[in-house]
DNA sequence: AGAGCCATGTAACCGGTTACATGATTAG
DNA sequence: CTAATCATGTAACCGGTTACATGGCTCT
């Protein structure tokens, strides 16, 4: 079973969706930490209604396409819950960005200042989407008695782990560009 | 051009090394987000060789297997520094701890606290070497005058980064513990 | 008239990992 | 005696991206 399994695993215990509804979903970072393309979506799907993990339903359409509505098996939710608690790899970080700082000194930081400050532009934008989703959550989540076992807690554990890194990614393209101001007021 | 390929300009602009030494260096999450094996670098390093950005010069050893040692050419810096200032996209996250926050309400919090607890570990124990990586090289930059286009100045605004980014991490386990410990007493 | 959404797929490519391959020296 | 370090390479595989392919409906 591959990442990817379980990420369209997790999100059919959710909720039964389409491959196009589930590509919808994993356009972009929202929610939670991954993506991916329809190309990649379409064939995984198979394959997990090929293991037994999902089963599908023909849904034939008039105005649109017809589509293909997957919802998790048993079997599915026992290997996505046995997922869940086991041990994982921490993921190696490979940003651009942090080496091209690394190579900064050969630079005209004048010129490089205007890398930073779009960077942090767009941590900034994201962060203010994580947290505007996050008070909506959080008003979802009280609903429900703020249960750990909801699926809501779920969706703020991950939004609280963007907010943390968008916010912190922001304040260091800040640092770096104060660092370059600094070097051409000198 | 790929990425790695300026990766291994990056380090050669600093100091002519080898294949083995480039790969040393890029075992690990030291000094700034990258990682590589040998076996991508060393052909890598016969592509840079084969576009004039470096020069190989053997070196025949007695008691130790012959050695190439790699150097950077003007045209390899050119190129370097023509790269440091280009835009760059903002890196795509996959974490799949974050994806089992995300299906965390079909586990028992008592099995998923174990987890945390060992990435909160592991995330504050790199912390504190990058910390004290940190004070060795702010030492190393004074000697120097502070002066942005010190490569001393490039290692400490990557670190910076992997501080605050092990930091956040570590915090963020911290809070999922939290989180999970509150549900089982309750 | 053209762009964009709905809806599902396949194929080529590319970067990175794992494993295969060799072989001398040194430390436990 | 075994494991680790030095030192350089190749080959198979795998996950993810880009591009190819189709086709009707709706909004501007």
């Amino acid at each position: 079973m591959t990442t990817l399994g379980h990420v369209l695993l997790g999100l059919l215990a959710r909720a039964p969706a389409s491959g196009y509804d589930l590509a919808q979903k994993l356009k972009g970072p929202v929610d939670f930490f991954w993506q991916a393309r329809h190309s990649q979506i379409y064939p995984e799907l198979a394959r997990l209604e090929q293991d037994g993990y999902v089963v599908v339903q023909h849904v034939p359409q008039t105005e649109r396409p017809d589509k293909k509505i997957y919802r998790i098996t048993d079997a599915g939710t026992t290997v996505l819950k046995a997922w869940v608690i086991a041990p994982v790899e921490v993921p190696v970080v490979r940003d651009e960005l942090v080496l091209k700082a690394y190579c900064l000194w050969l630079a005209h930081p004048a010129a490089a200042i205007e890398l930073f400050r779009a960077h942090a532009h767009h941590h900034t934008e994201l962060l203010a989407r994580y947290q505007r989703n996050q008070g909506w959550l959080l008003e979802q989540w009280a609903t429900e008695g703020r249960r750990i076992d909801s699926p809501w807690f779920g969706s703020i554990a991950s939004i609280q782990r963007g907010i943390g890194y968008e916010q912190e990614y922001a304040a260091w393209c800040r640092w770096m560009i104060e660092q370059l101001e600094q070097a051409i007021s000198d």
